[in-house]
This record gives structure tokens, sequence and C-alpha cells, in this order.
DNA sequence: TCTATTTATTGCAATATTACGATAAAAGGA
DNA sequence: TCCTTTTATCGTAATATTGCAATAAATAGA
């Protein structure tokens, strides 16, 4: 079928999934390796840095801010994209909320 | 075409998103939140708990298994998962690699 | 206004994922 | 040995994702 069952899990469930989902492509953990090492950044050079097709990139940048984790501001012709740190800082600590839950030794 | 391009990241890149996909569904993350609350468990239990057909459960078990976030021993008829501790440690500190390399203030 | 530049959208092909019924495989107990 | 229990695998349908060519949309400058 190819459709999650989301709504047998609870929300925390889903929304760490549906990041985790987002951050599962080397081109947008790439792009946000990029983004995170500038203060700025336009889609051009994304082009040219990661090395896929304008448009593929465009889509991943539409699904980065789809989640929050990046904005873009009209600049001119070009578009600015840049971390969203506020929602970036939201979604780090959600992250490391769950990936902190186990500290101890399991069985086995 | 649905195939990623790999090849054009960084292996570091790859990792991270190979992971996160794997993070990037609720069954999964029900799974790993139901594990890491018990000292064992076996599938039988999961599929119960979680509410997804059997087969479902296996297949979502093994997905975590193929990048060693669990570890399966037999036990008689039933097979009891865990957590893979120490691998898990270790994906867990490349995850927070990646998410403590933006400290300070964007652009925008 | 016309043109160039930049980014978004559309449409499509190839492949991947999700889910599950049916069935196999493996092992314990009657 | 036969049956039961438990988990894995196969096969398949439905949907999602990835990537890109073509094209649209928006704006700056000549």
């Amino acid at each position: 079928m190819g459709l999650t069952k989301s709504e047998i899990f609870t929300k925390e469930q889903n929304q760490i999934a549906l990041i985790a989902k987002v951050l599962g492509h080397p081109a947008r953990i790439a792009i946000l390796d990029y983004l995170i090492r500038l203060k700025s950044c336009v889609c051009g050079d994304l082009v040219k840095q990661i090395g896929l097709a304008q448009p593929t990139i465009s889509q991943h940048l539409k699904e980065l801010k789809k989640v929050g984790i990046i904005k873009g501001t009209i600049e001119g012709t070009s578009v600015c994209y840049c971390i969203n740190q506020e929602n970036w800082d939201t979604i780090k600590s959600m992250l490391n909320k769950f990936l902190n839950k186990n500290t101890t030794d399991n069985c086995c």
C-alpha cells in the first residue's frame, strides 16, 4: 500500500519520524551541512555545490522548508535560504530527547 | 527515477541520511520506544503493542537490524530483540555530531 | 518593453516503501 | 512423528520518493 498508518502512533512518534524522514536523504544533509557553514545562501550556489539538477535541489529545499528546518527570503531575483534557527533548535531538542531515552544496558 | 545518487555525497552524509531514513517511520520509532523501555522483547509482543500485522513488524525489525540499531537472539521458538547498545551509542554520537554543528545564529 | 537571471512548478519515468495475506521454516512439546 | 507456536520470506497492490527536462513565474536591468 505504501501508506504509513500514522493514526496508530503517538503524536510524538509521528513528529520524530517525520523529521527523521526529511533528514533521511544525503542531498538534504549536504544542503544543511552547507547552510550551517555559511551565513546565507542562494539556490544557485547549492546547485553547483551539491551537483544535482536545479529542480531537484528546489524540491529538496521544499521538503526542508515544509518541516521548518530552513526558511527562504526573497532577495531580488534570487532567494536567500538559511537555517530557521528557532525551529532547528526545537527539532534538535526533540531528537535529543528521543536519543537520550536509552541510557543503560539492555539484555542479551 | 527514485534512485538516490549516493555517489556524489560524502560517506558521512550518506551514513547520517541512512540512519535518519531508518528512523523515518513511526512504527520503527514506536518499536525503539518499546525496546528502550524494556530489557528484552519478542516480536509477538511487538505485534500486539504496535498494532501492525506480523509480517510488517518483521520487516521493520529487519530495517532496524540492517543498520545495527537492534539485534535479535534466538530463544527457543521465539526471538529476543533488543537495542544493540554499542551500535546505538555510535549512531547517537554520529547524529549528535551532526546536530551540534550549528551553534550560532544565521542570517535573515 | 524586452531580455537575462533565478527559482518554482509540472509532468513523467524509474525505483523504493509500506502493508499484508499466504506460506515457509524452525523448534518445542504431546 | 505430528501439532502448535513463533518468526521470516514471498508475492503483490497501493502509494511515495527521486531526479530531471520543459516550462512558468518573478524580478532586475538595458
